[in-house]
RNA sequence: GCCCGGAUGGCGGAAUUGGUAGACGCGCUGGAUUCAAAAUCCAGUUCCGGCAACGGAGUGUGGGUUCGAUUCCCACUCCGGGUACCA
């Protein structure tokens, strides 16, 4: 009787099949559960040993909670748009379309190979025209929307009241006042270029190096006609609803960051000898005393105005330099400020002191109004700006206590941190602060700017307009056509959805055309009128599909509509997310965004999409170096004797934990794993490795060890021999439910590693006393089936059974079997475990204090020492101080 | 720099609200089985000393609170992730 998972795993994978097993019915009646998966990328390497990690979490708790009673929806489907496919086309011709469909193919077949049960009919794939057709129906929603400050939420374009000036200024100054509220807009933007990509990216994609995030190439500045998204309306709001989500701490810190709300003010500083006023954004209005010069980005539209006569080459060569920079170079921290003196000055509101305006380009145009006013006296960078050009100033926060106080109030250091303002009253403006500290120096201060009519507090925002559109061929056409008269109009919806072209050629234009505009018969078009018009030859992002499928998963069908409203109130919101981290700023925020759009339109019935998120850590591999740090490929590395030495140079190697890559030759293909231990094995191992939240290496002798812990499962419980009738021996039974009470306490809390050792110790228990009733290994069978279905199934249908015990009840525990009279007490002497002593659980402490003390182990550790204290933690410890 | 996370045997990792550190698995050691090996089974396995009983040390480092600290507090080191002239 040997554990043949080979045979035995196939052949439950056909009957889920054939059975429909795991198809979900839309059975209002049930509480409903929504599982989700991050949807794969379906690359052409095929499954990573990553993406089964978070299946088979996601796998178990489905499993489980069907068992439960639950109606569970947990489906699976491609994010299918993306470069590969398209460079593969370029290279080869193969059209983008028949290389995706057989990477979903091989995608399928591995993720069914795992025994993950999913409703496959309800698969989806991003790039299927039935699906596209809606992902455009949604931009043009995103189109059709303006933001309404006033209520805080989008609300259709046909609400948005048009000022009376406005109207009377024609109909061309209504359509470019309407095109300024769209949440989707089309604009000259700088924006990231990837030159090795040949297109744009968002800021989202560009990482800290200023390399792209897909290929590792460095992005450059340009500016190009794009679409763009108006995320920055919903900032708050996307801030506000992170409060309520049961999402790791980390990732709401990720979005609260890239938000980047801030708390100040707007100033408006006059202009000497200028009928202009110059705005600055300043998170501290309450240090505007120790304001002594001002910078402007060299972007700011006032910039020629200020300048004055003489400084005007200066300027515009500073200009010039700052414009040829790079953006690395330009943020690059350890840089020397740079700067020009404008030759013009401006007045300081609180004091009305004249202070001289600087354009440097350690201000940027993107951020605030592109203005600052300095405090050197108070923030390291304008210090450095200040000392670098010899600019005063002035201390105006008394450091107090500070070792450095001198040398800080006489403006030879910069303090950042609080104190007691000093420096900061004025006879002539009336404004006086000093004494006060911070918060009511703030409050102070924007009052009386408020009062004065210069100045109120505002909020400012990192976050960005999304720039939403690509220069390729493999991703969604925009529903968009741009008319010879300058209009611009949306496909209706009985013609979406928006096919793509064949073309003969998938290559990109050099400087930014998508390689649409070679589709001339597609591109041109003429309305009835005969006005003619070109399609809008740019693609949407991969994000468009990924931002809502878990709403399709909903109903995949729905020709008619994007999905029933009642399907859609029943199943939302995804009751858990599992995925990788790496998206926690793109794909998660992108997709709160839309969700919140299509909420305030009332399409969805929730504000947010995902209640509970969890991140999968990264699965990681051993690789081996030199003591130079070089890496060694895993082929040229043999162990003797615990060591690792290369097996060409000879030399020791240490062994480190390091991402899996094909240049180490340490990738590990789910296929080969299925193939050695079985599908049980690999789904039991990943889920044993450690931690599921956690980064953790794989090592195949952990494979092995789960395995064996399959095999003697199956040798035990599968042998009829050892399943007998009558009544579980006492420890047997205890433990089989403290088994069911832990394996269901660690399912709730994704902590599989743990419930899987449960799982063992029970087995080991089960296979020393040699026999058990056929209700403990029935029990058995159920509380193993989410970790290793297809063994459960198997053991099920050995005692009898002849159907899938995918929806049997989960076991119940019995309390009163775990119930205990007596308990082993530890007992320490001052803190140190000594011996232990079992003793009745209804002992009152005074007696167990004399049993303990009258015990012969115990007189050994008293000795002639004094008893001090004894302490009796019921069901815990006994503690005795003695000294 | 700032924000988050982490550090426990030879290895992956366990340890409800502070209460027996090292569950479970791997590896290793010894034994059984075998002509032999693999597989399997049994026993042992934190380190140091000891045949053992047992004793001492021990959860990155240094300090603190406590009868008692892997767990709480303070200061640091190292590793991972995010982010950065954001005014």
């Amino acid at each position: 009787m040997e554990y043949n998972f080979s045979k035995l795993e196939p052949k439950w994978q056909k009957y889920w099949e054939e059975n429909k097993t795991f198809k979900t019915n839309d059975d209002f009646s049930k509480p409903k559960y929504y599982i989700l998966d991050m949807f794969p990328y379906p690359s052409g390497a095929g499954l990573h040993v990553g993406h089964p990690e978070g299946y088979t979490a996601t796998d178990i708790l489905s499993r489980y909670k069907r068992m439960k009673g639950f109606n569970v929806l947990h489906p699976m489907g491609y994010d299918a748009f993306g470069l590969p496919a398209e460079q593969y086309a370029i290279q080869t011709g193969t059209h983008p379309a028949t290389t995706t469909q057989k990477n979903c193919d091989n995608f399928r077949r591995q993720i069914k190979k795992i025994g993950l049960s999913y409703d496959w009919d309800r698969e989806i794939n991003t790039t299927d025209p039935k699906y596209v057709k809606w992902t455009q129906w949604i931009f043009k929603q995103l189109y059709n929307t303006w933001f309404d400050k006033d209520l805080k939420k989008g609300r259709p374009i046909s609400e948005l009241p048009i000022p009376e000036d406005i109207k009377a200024a024609g109909k061309k100054a209504v359509q470019e006042y309407i095109g300024e509220k769209r949440l989707a807009y089309y604009d000259n933007a700088q924006v990231w270029w990837c030159d090795s990509c040949k297109t744009v990216c968002a800021n989202e994609e560009v990482l800290t190096d200023g390399s792209h995030e897909k290929c590792g190439h460095q992005v450059i500045r340009k500016n190009l006609k794009q679409w763009l998204l108006r995320i920055p309306h919903y900032a708050e709001r996307l801030l506000e609803g992170l409060d309520d989500l049961d999402w790791p701490a980390g990732v709401k810190d990720m979005q609260r960051n890239w938000i980047g709300k801030s708390t100040g003010a707007e100033v408006d500083f006059e202009i000497d000898g200028l009928n202009k006023k110059l705005k600055v954004y300043t998170t501290r209005p309450d240090t505007l005393f120790g304001a002594t010069y001002m910078v402007i980005a060299p972007e700011h539209e006032l910039v020629n105005e200020i300048v004055t006569g003489d400084k005007k080459e200066a300027v515009e060569n500073y200009i010039k330099t700052a414009a040829l920079k790079s953006d690395l170079d330009r943020t690059d921290l350890a840089k020397e400020k740079t700067g020009v003196f404008t030759g013009r000055y401006a007045i300081n509101p609180v004091n009305n002191k004249h202070i001289p305006i600087w354009v440097a380009d350690y201000v940027l145009m993107g951020y605030g109004t592109g203005a600052i006013m300095a405090v050197p006296a108070h923030d390291t960078r304008d210090f450095e700006f200040a000392k670098e050009f010899n600019i005063p100033v002035i201390c105006i926060l008394d450091p107090k206590e500070a070792e450095e106080r001198e040398a800080i109030l006489s403006g030879n250091k910069c303090w950042t941190e609080d104190g007691e303002y000093i420096n900061s009253a004025s006879e002539k403006t009336g404004l006086n602060i000093n004494g006060l500290n911070k918060s009511a120096g703030i409050k102070k201060t924007v009052t009386w700017l408020a009062e004065k009519g210069i100045g109120k507090a505002t909020d400012n925002y990192k976050l960005r307009d999304w720039l939403f559109s690509r220069q390729r061929y493999w991703g969604e056409p925009f529903p968009v056509i741009h008319w010879e008269d300058g209009e611009v109009t949306l496909v209706e919806d009985n013609n979406l959805p928006l096919q793509l072209p064949e073309l003969e050629k998938y290559t990109p234009g050099e400087s930014g055309e998508s390689p649409l505009s070679n589709a001339e018969e597609w591109l041109n078009v003429t309305d009835k009128n005969g006005r003619k018009g070109r399609r809008e030859t740019n693609t949407m992002p991969q994000w468009a599909g990924s931002c809502w499928y878990y709403l399709r998963y909903i109903d995949p069908h729905n020709e008619e509509s994007i999905f029933d409203v009642e399907k859609e109130q029943y199943w939302m919101p995804v009751d858990l997310y599992v995925g990788g981290a790496e998206h926690a700023v793109l794909h998660l925020l992108y997709s709160r965004f839309w969700h919140k759009v299509l909420y305030d339109l009332g399409i969805v019935s929730t504000s947010e999409p995902f209640q509970k998120l969890f991140n999968q850590g990264m699965i990681l591999a051993f690789a081996y170096e030199t003591a130079t740090g070089a890496k060694v490929a895993s082929d040229l590395v043999e162990e003797r004797e615990g060591k690792y030495y290369h097996t060409e140079t000879g030399e020791e190697l240490r062994q480190i934990v390091a991402k899996m890559s094909k240049s180490l030759k340490n990738v590990v293909n789910p296929d080969d794993v299925i193939d050695k231990y079985g599908a049980d094995s690999l789904r039991l191992y990943e889920m044993f490795m450690g931690p599921l939240d956690e980064r953790k290496p794989w090592a195949e002798n952990g494979v092995k060890g789960v395995y064996n812990f399959l095999n003697k499962a199956y040798y035990f419980f599968a042998n009829t021999n050892n399943i007998v009738d009558g009544e579980e021996d006492k420890e047997t039974i205890k433990l089989l439910h403290q088994t069911i009470q832990k394996v269901e306490h660690d399912i709730e809390n994704l902590k599989f590693n743990t419930g899987i050792s449960a799982l063992m110790v029970f087995n080991n228990l089960a296979k020393k006393k040699g026999k058990v009733t056929r209700q403990t290994a029935e029990t058995f069978a159920k509380i193993l089936a989410p970790y290793a279905p297809h063994l459960a199934e198997e053991l099920w249908s050995i005692y009898g059974n002849n159907k899938t015990l995918a929806y049997e009840p989960w076991p119940e525990v019995d309390e009163s079997l775990l119930k205990e009279n007596t308990h082993q007490y530890p007992v320490s002497f001052n803190g140190k475990m000594r011996f232990k002593l079992e003793l009745p659980l209804d002992m009152p402490k005074d007696e167990i204090e004399k049993t303990v003390l009258a015990n012969e182990n115990a007189q050994k550790w008293i000795g002639d020492k004094t008893v001090r204290k004894f302490i009796f933690v019921p069901k815990k410890i006994i503690n005795v101080v003695v000294g």
